[in-house]
DNA sequence: ACTAAAGAACTC
DNA sequence: AGTTCTTTAGTG
């Protein structure tokens, strides 16, 4: 008897196993990869098949049940999803059943709701002139609907109805067997309306060069990879665009990765310049709309995928050319089960495919840059601006000195006067305020000082029931009335209030038209796009925002680039807060100028002495690299090693704290190499305490990531589920 | 002795 | 996860 092994699609860590069931007759024609209706315990779940095989439903214990139905019309995965699943599954340590997920539109099986039209041909067994000689002349409803097909061979509803021709005329065609009607599925493409003019770009020497080095392992098909450091305007989308024709040109396909859905817009629009067959998809597709592009996907009819981190997971094959574009963008991790980095799950996906990857960045993470150097991916370099447009000129402000000299607001003297000038000649300004994500800190605004750490150094965290914490240490303090510094009184909680800035901003200067833009002003699908493109239309003067407004896009006149706070990340208490620091200057400022004009920034600072603040206003990488990489060293942290985040949460705080202590002690035994295997904490979570359950993280510095996996699997720590498992974390805590 | 509530076990 | 079986706590 034909017999399956089922997963079942429960996202739950206790279900690690397949279950057996009898494939009816009437659903013989299932294989692998189908999705499937089964009866589980008392309910009905979704299920994906494994395996089909020939088998004794009596050599079984129990009494095996029958799959109930197929959800689709097809094998919903390919062999090479259902490997590229069960890898990701057993590295991230997570059930099957939820990295098949990440390759459905919805974490549900549901039959995607095909939309069809109707497609009139004209049946060639027929001789059209005869047909319309034979009509009666009086009946020009038929004779016009014969002609149209002399320039076309089909027709579809909107030419019947745009040459009045009524469903009885056509019945009577159908009728004589003069017309057929067939129903053709429609596949939805909310970018399809995009219709860019084509474009010649000349290629730099350095473009041509990076070109010519990928195109041969290309050609090779071999699995290589590539880091293209490129300065911001270098034309790194360009080379982009060459690899992929190049590859299309070998009968292979791309995937192209962006950070975020905000960020497809301009990329988008640059390979349609290019490519017909283009698909994108991100998150906030509909079901529908991203089950269509599977289908077309599925169907080859895709060369080349466009999308953020999820578009990684596609029925796609023979993918000869990987891209992931902002490389160093945190939006490549998935903060959320199973946690994966699509920067590493790419490159796993680029070894499967024998294919090359492209990181492409102005600002390589150092993880991938200390790659590079060691050769272990091959360095690209494009050193100049497209056009050899100047970098723009940047003013470093002391904000300390701009209280001395008793100015109190948000805006510097210099970014007063820069903002003033910008709009006197008619050109626009972009605004960063630097929200720095969830925690908050306390410091003195006269001399720059920030709470830390008695321990340990790093910056303690504000509480709203006003107590500093340490996440490192486990020690708690009360924030200080003076600066223990100085002596200041001038002591400001930072965190929230920077909605004032808009408020500022609207006295300061009335006449001007300012545009918001965060989270909140951002909700639907294309308010991002159509937000910058009004921006980009001069319909607003000055745009600000949060990280977002300084990613990715280039508008022309915008001259003015102001940086708020542009240290406030260096209070994070995270091993990568002076990256973050000096990323978010450097691709702000790299914002300013970018075409005809010559740009100016100003950066306003209570820390401009740390490295992370002057090598990010200098644009000066290789110097902050230089800085930055042996303190990593030093601590075992990336790139020196990576990292696992283990949180243990139990509803009583002495449980989380002592499994967490449990198992520390059982890494510490089964460990003794420092050099090689080392862990820091248990610590408080940054969210210590989330809906009343305490939560105690554990991270382990390694440079033998499988070694450890293996070991954690051992202990059965992915089955638990008051433990959850974070490889390559974005954050310590 | 009985019932309600909390935990553990199981789902082909 | 959702359901059922098993153990434990609570009650007069």
């Amino acid at each position: 008897m034909l017999l399956a092994e089922i997963w079942a699609n429960v996202k739950v860590k206790s279900i690690n196993q397949t279950y057996t069931y009898i494939v009816p007759d009437n659903l013989k024609f299932i294989t692998a990869g189908w999705r499937v209706n089964v009866p589980f315990g008392r309910q009905k779940i979704d299920g994906f098949v494994i395996k089909v095989y020939e088998g004794d439903p009596k050599s079984f214990e129990f009494e095996l049940k029958e799959i109930i139905s197929a959800i689709d019309d097809e094998a919903w995965f390919t062999d090479e999803m259902m490997d590229s699943a069960k890898w990701l599954a057993e590295f991230y340590l997570c059930p099957l059943s939820q990295t098949m997920s990440l390759f459905m539109p919805g974490d549900k099986s549901k039959k995607i709701s095909a939309i069809y039209e109707k497609i009139y041909k004209f049946n060639t067994d027929q001789n059209l002139d005869e047909i319309i000689n034979s009509l009666q002349k009086n009946n020009t409803a038929k004779i016009r609907l014969m002609n149209l097909f002399r320039s076309k061979s089909e027709l579809r509803s909107i030419d019947l109805q745009e040459n009045k021709i009524t469903s009885a005329i056509v019945k009577y065609f159908v009728d004589a067997g003069i017309i057929e009607i067939e129903q053709r599925r429609i596949l939805r493409d909310s970018y399809g309306g995009i219709k860019p003019e084509k474009k010649i770009i000349d290629l730099n020497a350095d473009q041509l060069a990076a070109i010519e080095t990928v195109s041969k392992t290309l050609e090779a098909k071999i699995y290589q990879g590539f880091l293209l450091y490129g300065v911001t305007g270098s034309g790194k989308t360009q080379v982009y665009i060459e690899l992929t024709k190049r590859v299309r040109s070998i009968g292979r396909r791309a995937v192209i990765l962006v950070p975020e859905i905000s960020l497809t817009g301009q990329i988008v629009y640059d390979f349609k310049r290019h490519f017909k067959d283009i698909i994108v998809l991100h998150s906030r597709l509909s079901i529908d709309e991203r089950g269509d592009a599977f289908h077309k996907i599925r169907n080859g009819e895709v060369g080349v995928v466009i999308g953020a981190r999820s578009a990684l997971f596609t029925p796609i094959d023979n993918v000869g050319l990987f891209v992931l574009d902002e490389e160093q963008d945190h939006s490549y991790k998935q903060n959320e089960p199973p946690f994966y980095h699509a920067r590493f799950v790419a490159e796993q996906f680029a070894k499967f495919h024998n294919a090359a990857i492209v990181f492409g960045s102005a600002t390589p993470s150092l993880e991938t840059y200390y790659r590079a150097t060691l050769g272990d991916l091959t360095m690209l370099k494009l050193p100049h601006r497209v056009g050899d447009n100047e970098l723009p000129e940047v003013e470093l402000v002391d904000m300390r000195e701009e209280l001395k000299r008793g100015n109190k607001k948000v805006l510097s003297r210099s970014l007063q006067n820069l903002l003033k000038n910008t709009l006197e000649n008619n050109q626009q300004a972009i605004l960063l305020l630097n929200r720095r994500g969830y925690s908050t800190f306390v410091m003195c605004r006269e001399c720059g000082e920030v709470v830390k750490c008695p321990d340990c150094g790093l910056p303690m965290v504000y509480h709203s029931d006003v107590k500093l914490r340490c996440h490192h240490c486990d020690i708690e303090s009360t924030p200080p009335d003076i600066c223990p510094n100085c002596g200041s009184r001038y002591i400001k909680y930072f965190g929230s209030g920077t909605q004032r800035l808009e408020q500022t901003l609207k006295i300061e200067f009335p006449n001007a038209k300012i545009l918001r833009m965060d989270r909140d002003t951002t909700g639907k699908k294309f308010s991002h796009q159509t937000m910058l493109q009004k921006f980009k239309a001069h319909e607003f003067d000055i745009l600000f925002g949060t990280q977002m407004v300084a990613k990715g896009h280039d508008i022309e006149n915008v001259t003015a680039v102001g940086i708020l706070s542009a240290d406030a990340t260096l209070n994070i208490p995270d091993f990568r807060a002076s990256e973050q620091c000096f990323m978010l200057i450097t691709q702000a400022a790299g914002r300013a100028g970018r075409a005809n004009f010559k740009g100016k920034v100003v950066v306003q600072a209570y820390n401009p002495d740390h490295e992370a603040v002057i090598f990010g206003s200098q644009q000066n990488y290789d110097s902050f690299c230089e800085y930055e990489l042996p303190l990593r060293e030093d601590q075992f942290f990336p790139p020196f090693s990576r990292l696992i985040k283990l949180i243990f949460t139990d509803k009583f705080e002495e449980i989380a704290k002592s499994n967490a202590k449990k198992f520390v002690d059982e890494f510490n035994e089964n460990f003794t190499d420092k050099n090689i295997f080392d862990l820091m904490g248990p610590a408080p979570a940054l969210i210590a305490r989330l809906k009343d359950i305490f939560r105690f993280v554990v991270l382990i510095k390694t440079t033998n990531v499988d070694q450890v996996i293996n070991f954690l699997r051992r202990c059965d720590l992915h089955i638990r589920n008051d433990i959850t498992i974070d490889i390559d974390p974005s954050s310590m805590f």
